[in-house]
DNA sequence: CTAGGATGACTGACTAGTCAGTTTTTTGGG
DNA sequence: CCCAAAAAACTGACTAGTCAGTCATCCTAG
């Protein structure tokens, strides 16, 4: 019993030693990613960063590309889960989209690196990675249309084209994820932007008139 | 006389050939480098797109990097140009917006290659390819400012924080530029993503309160 | 005839991926 | 608990292929 016990614990050391060792690479190739394109990162570079060898890289990882793809597979998939179990519950629109923001700014916020990645441009891609960006952007636009559609029927959106409008929000968030440089709290920043994107930038005390033909006059 | 006058026309003929030639380097290179990345376009494949022997290409350009930094400068040039005319008029700040979403929608819809490599993610560049689009992106934000700035003064604009409409707008139109796909005209297309920023997304019938706490009853 | 444009085979630097050899860890009998 | 031997993990020099940039040579317009 004591036998078969020290040997149990061997195996769930050993094996959550490869999978720490495996995160480790993850995270040390995610942050040269983040920083380089693809193929400015050297498999070198990585495992110098973790002062390792090459070679152990190939242990855990089949190709550069196949490490590259995980990264945004994992990092995809943990976004993906907080989001899909916000969406779920019944509170307002309103509500909901403001916190999809919230969400995305503060895990963004935490993983920048894998950010970085996962929104970059898609068009220097390989087939593989292509596919994958593309069909996270459409999820992505999907869970806005979602928010706004169920908007729309509650009666609190008033919104002419959702698929245009998921695509500027979608487009918006990617923005201020990377360019916005302030102290706030992410929650603070979510609240910002969901002013802007609710309320617009016109100032409503003008009239429908005014609000297409106003001219300067001072 | 006549001689000169010829020898002149020999060289005018000599020097617009040679910049015709550049210039055809300029958009095949532009074409590839919108496709792929930086790296995975071969200066081999310039050459064979056009015809020519790789050693050509070096007649014009000093390096592989130099030719992508020509393709940014010059496309870059080439719509700021456009649209520091739109905004130097007096026009009201929310026609101005229009015109300038209007711009550039066509500008990029008759250039989609290069504004392909124009708005590529900035983090995985060279350091001078990282300053050139930084700078750009500054230069942009600066121009939508401006105009919002003008707005709050008309007012015709209702904005709380410029900076982060700026980045908003900024944000907003790439999405819309790289993954609205439709027949649509681009003065329609600016149009309709006018509405959205102005008019933001929210049902103006409720009132505050309804605004911020209604909840679903259906 | 010749000057400058064009060529493309060649070079040298670079790097993903391999694998034979080395080190570390685990195992199990005494 | 100890030790040796087996297994597993790790290493880094090496290979094979790639590609930016060069330059001796070839064309061709004038």
């Amino acid at each position: 019993m004591a036998k078969a016990a020290r040997k149990s614990m061997a195996m769930k050391n050993k094996s959550a030693k490869k999978l720490n060792k495996k995160e480790d690479i993850i995270k040390a190739a995610a942050k040269l990613f983040s920083q380089k394109s693809f193929h400015d990162v050297k498999m070198d570079e990585i495992a110098e960063e973790l002062g390792i060898a090459k070679g152990t890289i190939y242990l855990y990882f089949k190709s550069k590309e196949k490490l590259y793809l995980e990264i945004l597979e994992e990092s995809y998939e943990a976004i993906e889960a907080l989001l899909e179990k916000e969406i779920a519950n019944d509170e307002p629109s309103t509500l909901k989209l403001k916190k999809v923001l919230g969400i995305i700014f503060s895990f963004y916020r935490r993983n920048l690196d894998v950010l970085k990645i996962l929104s970059r441009d898609e068009t220097h891609l390989i087939k593989e990675h292509f596919e994958f960006t593309e069909h996270w952007r459409l999820r992505r636009l999907k869970l806005y249309e979602k928010i706004l559609e169920k908007g729309i029927k509650e009666g609190s959106f008033n919104v002419q084209n959702p698929k245009l409008t998921s695509l500027i929000i979608f487009g918006l968030v990617r923005s201020v994820m990377f360019f916005y440089s302030t102290e706030k709290n992410t929650t603070d920043i979510a609240e910002e932007v969901f002013n802007v994107i609710t309320n617009g930038i016109l100032n409503s005390k003008l009239n429908e008139y005014e609000k297409g033909l106003k001219v300067i006059n001072h």
